[in-house]
DNA sequence: GTCCGACCTCAAGTTACTTGAGGTTCAAGG
DNA sequence: CCTTGAACCTCAAGTAACTTGAGGTCGGAC
């Protein structure tokens, strides 16, 4: 049992969005204290976990909303098995396409460091195209 | 010379982001023809990839601008290779998180299909956390 | 007991686009 | 030549997902 501060850390993200998440109906009505004060548990910080992964591959909110009700009623598996896959692809090609910026990157700053750091001129930018 | 639609095209966007970048300063002013058209060359194209290129590393629009008018004024490279430099761990640091959120589905996909397809009955989302 | 950091609510602001309305322009076919 | 549908134009308004701000309460260390 720990505080909305507490559980925000855990999860990366800040405390606002966690109240956001709630009002949105992506997080469930938390607990409170006595004096008003939510207070959370190990399932919510797991739930919270999985928005975040799930809105890193910038899966829309409305969208996350809806597979976790899938999962909460006991809808068949084979409808977040899909959804899983779609999204392990849409992981592996984003992948790609991020080491394919880091080689260029890397020519880049090769070239910025071999030509122009020296004489400390501007370097192209769109040579890194 | 192409189109603005050509231009969107090539640089995997929408054609009314193309003029929101015009309108935000991003782009330069498109030559126009008669009619009004705004027509484009291989510099635009160039210009507009690496746009979408660090806005894809969620680098800030207000960023990516005063990046670019770095290196338009010439200014010494050190600075861009500093920002280059930390663009590259970005990603690096990214491209693990995202193999490692590929492996944790690839689990839950596997118990998924082991436990659960048989009897098409609910998954437990929580377990791939 | 008091003080500071963490909590509360509710409203408004921000970023980066997207969508819609209402109207020209271009180019391929009849 | 004419027309017709896709692509272009401007300007205003809408949207998603947060973030920030104002104004106030709570908790626990000194």
């Amino acid at each position: 049992m720990f505080t909305i501060g507490v559980l925000a850390r855990k999860a990366q993200c800040s405390v606002p969005t966690v109240r956001y998440y709630e009002a949105q109906g992506l997080m469930p009505p938390a607990e409170r204290r006595e004096s008003g004060h939510r207070v959370y548990g190990r399932a919510d910080l797991a739930r919270l976990v999985m928005i975040r992964r799930l809105r890193d591959l910038d899966v829309p909110l409305e969208r996350v909303k809806s597979l976790l009700a899938l999962e909460a009623n006991g809808k068949p598996c084979a409808e977040t098995l899909a959804f899983f896959q779609e999204q392990r692809d849409a992981i592996r090609q984003r992948i790609e396409a991020l080491k394919d910026l880091d080689l260029t990157l890397s020519l880049h700053m090769a070239n910025c460091q071999a030509g122009c750091l020296p004489a400390n001129g501007p370097c192209d930018l769109y040579s890194a195209i």
